[in-house]
DNA sequence: CCCTAACATGAAGTTGGCTTCAACTGTCAG
DNA sequence: CTGACAGTTGAAGCCAACTTCATGTTAGGG
């Protein structure tokens, strides 16, 4: 360790993975905090990069950089995070998940029978049209997590703002 | 039907559920052909409709624009597709739900230790560094099929033009 | 033949998530 | 103390996938 164990930009960039670019991004965010020495440069605690690992692991799992920093927010500002804490996130995320794959599951297995058909209806293909509940009231397709829909959310409700 | 069985955009837009300016933006990338009035107006056929559909469909299972024009240059750009067209689409999206599945079980698996342990780990978290493949070796991670990845690719590649 | 809803085009704007750039400034091994 | 390397900021750029807007044209029922 140099004089204390606070870590620079770089080296956080290095050893996390992300580019340093992110980092200072993530920061500014308030995604992550850092220290500044007389100077003005940025000083990280080590935990920063277990909390970058959490970033990326949300990302993985299709979380926006709002969900995380909602996520991250449930972690105490100050101190070192505790393992029942990160134990607390984890287990939300595996909701997400079991949501996800239970989506796909669903999509698939709908699939099956458009191969059989090889219909691609508008109206009854389970992959087009989810569970059928895309089209079936409801303001638009609600069907998979956010990090997997592409559907007409963005039609349905044409500026979100 | 009016004079011929084409439709017009507005038609298709209200049918498919897509917007106009979707519809449009679709032919402009070539991914919808569309015959013109003698005054310029789009008139379309009615297999667009299925087209679209296949299109939702993609993009519900994360298929990027691009990715769709490639899966659909692989359909006869004059005739009708035939229902062993589409099956054999159908048939690739399916593997790419497996996949998808996969990845996501593993990493959900992955997870399960995470809670155990608590950690988040850098070097080790199933979920942050998927299978332990991320920092294996190769230039970042690729465990991920390119719809669920969220990591470094744009790192590793800067412009993926 | 007229009127209006629907259509056309191109440019610009939007959102999320960063990256790149320019112009400086700080840090620290030697 | 100095020189090279690392860091700083704010603004701008980029990509995908559209949407919005301004301005002008067409289709077709009455």
């Amino acid at each position: 360790m140099r004089t204390t164990d606070l870590l620079t930009v770089g080296e956080i960039a290095r050893r996390s993975g992300f580019a340093e670019s992110a980092v200072r991004y993530y920061e500014g965010l308030g995604l992550l905090s850092a220290a500044r020495t007389a100077g003005g440069q940025r000083r990280f605690e080590r935990s920063t990069l277990r909390r970058l690992a959490f970033i990326r692991a949300a990302r993985n799992v299709g979380l926006s950089l709002n969900e995380v920093a909602e996520a991250l927010s449930s972690l105490p500002a100050g101190r070192t995070p505790t393992r029942a804490d990160w134990s607390r996130l984890s287990r939300a995320w595996r909701q997400r998940l079991d949501d996800q794959i239970e989506a796909l599951t669903a999509l698939r297995d709908g699939l099956d029978s458009c191969i059989g058909c090889g219909c691609l209806s508008l109206q009854r293909c389970a992959i087009s049209n989810p569970a059928d509940i895309a089209r079936g009231g409801g303001p638009g397709a609600v069907y998979l997590p956010t990090g997997l829909r592409r559907d007409d959310s963005r039609l349905a409700s044409p500026s979100p703002r």
